[in-house]
DNA sequence: ATGCATCCTCCAGTCGCTGGAGGATCAAGC
DNA sequence: GCTTGATCCTCCAGCGACTGGAGGATGCAT
């Protein structure tokens, strides 16, 4: 290391790259396997070397996950990203079909968590025999 | 065959109990694999025979992951079933716990919902240089 | 020089199924 | 009796998105 501490620059390896971006080490090298993530340089015994653009793709695909997109979407979400001139629309698509996914998602929730309190209020706390839980599981006929 | 038709009662091949309980035969076979359905009697040419008792489990089971339980939640379930005479609080513990679960994924989703919503709404449907989702994605400090 | 942290590859396991291959058997129609 | 098609059998691989461990090679700090 001849300069003093560049603060953000440099190649890291995958340890320091997943402490950065809060991805665990075999997550990084999972993304690698699948064609995600670019694979990086190494050095002579092997080791890959991270450089800053692989930490915001990285970045990119952990907010991603986060926000509950598939790594399908997020493929095509950096396809996307690498390509500033596209059109826009396809983004949107993608967001916008995750987001219809999502709100039905919760209304399935919601028509669980309606289930379950009916259920649990009702039980009383003697012998499963009179127990409305696993009373309702058993009569539970459809509704859901 | 000697009776008439008695309706509801002998023993059926996994299809029949596949159609009757709307569980597919594969998944049949496999909760049997795990315990949770113990294995049937067999023909002379090696094919399970099913009675009411076991339709009536595999209905069990199913409404129960209808209710999103896992198949170990579903376990203890069947297990305080064929024990009348234990404490039904178990079952109880067992429900109310999922509850908070699936009160808790309500609530993640609810705040997936609102970033994505806001994503979504900011975007004008230009390049994807200015595309607010990609922007928010690259950009998403934290906030979750 | 020593010792511990970090890295490597490969592989198995998680959960709850799902489906296919390759073969046996059954039930119904002719 | 024969043929045809549906159903059954076992075994095994795959899904998504990781996770973790074995067993071994480095790197870095003291």
């Amino acid at each position: 290391m001849t300069q003093p501490s560049p603060a953000s620059s440099g190649l890291r390896p995958i340890g320091k790259l997943a402490a950065a971006t809060g991805v665990k080490v075999p997550t990084i090298r999972f993304y690698e396997e699948i064609g995600l993530l670019p694979a990086p340089p190494r050095t002579a015994s092997d080791r890959r070397m991270y450089d800053d653009a692989a930490e915001r793709r990285l970045s990119f695909i952990r907010h991603a996950r986060q926000l509950g997109f598939d790594l399908d979407s997020i493929r095509s979400l950096l396809d996307l990203s690498d390509h500033p001139d596209r059109p826009c629309a396809e983004a949107n698509v993608i967001a916008e079909r995750h987001l219809a996914e999502v709100k039905q998602k919760i209304a399935q929730l919601r028509a669980l968590q309606g289930e379950l309190s009916r259920m649990t209020a009702e039980c009383a706390g003697g012998r499963v025999s009179a127990c409305k839980v696993i009373e309702a599981l058993h009569d539970h006929p459809a509704s859901l």
